[in-house]
DNA sequence: CAGCGGGTTG
């Protein structure tokens, strides 16, 4: 067999994905031109196995095999995907061989300085990319815009894409889609319709990749009902369309959520489930949620962490903290949000020691704590009215931990302190903060001091509140509450009047349940529906029994066993 | 005989 025979055959079985016998055969060649080099060398790096590629390139500078501007557009792939690290040699050898300026080989450069990212890498790329000049071809323009995008610098890569179609360069359905997607990524919806539009006229609309980009745009910059129409429009969709789909109403809408869920025409990946259990989460749909997690057994994403902590967070939610807790166990590698999500569910449910003694356990093994720790920790120890517990994590968190609080977190520890009828504190605390105090700041204030009828205390924040934002309606109700506690009827009606000055009335809170597959909605004294009235008698007889089987029932029921 | 870029979902 013949070296360009044999070279030959090389490319074809990399090329069929039997990268091995390629190899075997290169082996076996007598020699082994530049050319049969680069071949086995373009295999690897176009296969992902930089490695090899990487260290072939050594043995060939070792077998004294001059490498040429083929052999380092090849080479320059593998450096990418290695991380763009050896970019700079690799430009100095193609200086010295003097092809630094044949266009695959720019750039190559310019996609491996780019790759590289930081704030050099991206120089770099720009340099060559800017020296090159009417030399400039559609890779160029790519590699460039997706070096920015890719490393946070969006906006430079979008005026990059705008001077890409100034300058009449062909659009590929590729940097379409990288452009709209930098768009979403930083909510600039304006120039994604734009792009929208171009896309269409240039008949790249159908393309997948494009298409789904936009869905994507519209999912995170728009209502979900535009990204809505344009995936119902959608010719053709795969499992990105409806993972997209399904991710953007997984918090808005969990429950048209689970309904794309079920029109679904393809087999859900592991991304479809996690979202699909974070909107059972959100609707507290624990038979659902079940249900997906025996989906997920099914299909073995068992041991994926996203969907662990997805299900420790459900079933959290949804009350089930036995459940939580074994999917928690289980979990052979946990980040922060395993540990969050766990701790967060014994907080909620009551547990404020088991998730105390989980925080110690969590520190123990190396995590450090966040915001969302302390939020859960602290939280839960207001419920269970532990100030001092909830005191001295808030203290930890800022000496020991060095975390600045943030305004969640001093809401809650205004409602922590508040609740245990410390307003003077809480009020101090509010007063010092480093941050200016919102509207639920003091509305943390306000309700303590109603809980508490502290009027004093109670206007000074209800005037807070109003003078931040005049609309709010649940303080002008608060303050008149106070009001009517202290039997000042008087200003209890001048606040009644202010408050029909907003317009408005106040909204109803729902309270909900899921028997059966079923779920019911109700508020407080609703007697519309005959299940209500049912429901009512049920807990009547309920509070019966507690009362005579005293605290070792609630216990029980409080496991949720 | 061999070579560059680049896609959308958490």
């Amino acid at each position: 067999m013949s070296q360009k025979h044999a070279t030959t055959l090389i490319k074809s079985l990399c090329a069929r994905g039997a990268v091995r016998h390629a190899r075997a055969l290169f082996d076996e060649m007598p020699d082994r031109d530049v050319v049969a080099w680069t071949a086995m060398l373009s295999g690897y790096a176009s296969s992902g196995r930089h490695r090899e590629a990487l260290d072939l390139f050594r043995s060939m500078a070792a077998a004294g095999v001059i490498p040429n501007e083929f052999t380092l557009s090849s080479v320059l792939t593998a450096c990418r995907a290695a991380g763009g690290g050896g970019a700079a040699s690799i430009h100095a050898l193609a200086l010295r061989r003097g092809v630094d300026h044949m266009p695959y080989v720019v750039n190559a450069l310019i996609d491996a300085y780019a790759s590289r990212g930081g704030g050099d890498g991206l120089v770099d790329a720009r340099c060559l990319f800017d020296a090159l000049g009417e030399g400039r071809t559609a890779a160029s323009w790519t590699s460039m815009i997706a070096g920015y995008a890719r490393w946070g610098q969006e906006n430079t890569g979008l005026q990059l894409f705008q001077n890409m179609i100034q300058d009449d360069v062909e659009l590929s359905p590729f940097t379409c889609s990288i452009a709209i997607h930098a768009c979403s990524l930083v909510g600039n919806l304006y120039f994604g319709q734009q792009i929208h539009v171009l896309s269409i006229r240039k008949a790249l609309g159908a393309n997948l990749a494009v298409a789904n980009s936009l869905v994507d745009l519209y999912c995170t910059c728009a209502s979900i009902l535009d990204a809505r129409r344009l995936f119902d429009e959608m010719p053709e969709r795969n499992l990105v369309t409806w993972n997209t789909i399904i991710v953007g109403h997984s918090r808005r809408d969990p429950l048209m959520a689970m309904q794309l869920l079920v029109n679904m025409d393809i087999e859900p990946n592991c991304l479809t489930l996690t979202s699909i259990t974070s909107a059972c989460a959100g609707l507290s749909a624990l038979r659902c949620g079940q249900q997906v997690h025996g989906a997920v057994l099914r299909r073995n994403y068992g041991y994926d962490l996203k969907v662990s902590n997805a299900l420790v967070d459900m079933y959290s939610k949804c009350g089930n903290i036995f459940n939580a807790k074994k999917v928690f166990n289980m979990m052979t590698c946990k980040d922060i949000l395993s540990w969050t999500s766990m701790i967060g569910g014994y907080g909620m449910n009551g547990y404020v020691n088991e998730a105390i003694k989980l925080f110690n356990s969590m520190v123990h093994a190396g995590i450090h704590p966040d915001h969302v720790v302390f939020l859960g920790l602290i939280s839960a120890c207001s419920h269970a009215g532990l100030v001092d517990e909830g005191w001295n994590l808030f203290r930890s968190m800022l000496l020991e931990y060095n975390i600045q609080p943030n305004k969640e977190i001093y809401g809650c520890v205004i409602n922590l302190l508040g609740r245990a009828g410390r307003l003077r504190e809480a009020f101090i605390l509010i007063d010092t903060m480093p941050l200016t105090p919102d509207e639920y700041i003091w509305g943390a204030l306000l309700g303590a001091c109603k809980m508490h009828r502290n009027l004093e205390l109670g206007r000074l924040a209800a005037g807070k509140i109003i003078e931040i934002n005049p609309d709010a309606v649940k303080t002008y109700i608060l303050l008149a509450n106070i009001c009517a506690a202290d039997s000042k009827w008087g200003e209890y009606a001048a606040t009644r009047v202010l408050l029909r000055g907003t317009g408005s009335s106040k909204e109803v809170g729902m309270s909900w349940i899921e028997l059966s597959d079923k779920m019911y909605t109700f508020s407080t004294a609703d007697s519309s529906s005959p299940q209500v009235s049912l429901a009512d008698e049920v807990l009547q007889i309920l509070v019966q029994h507690m009362d005579e089987a005293g605290s070792e029932f609630i216990d029980n029921i409080c496991r949720g066993a």
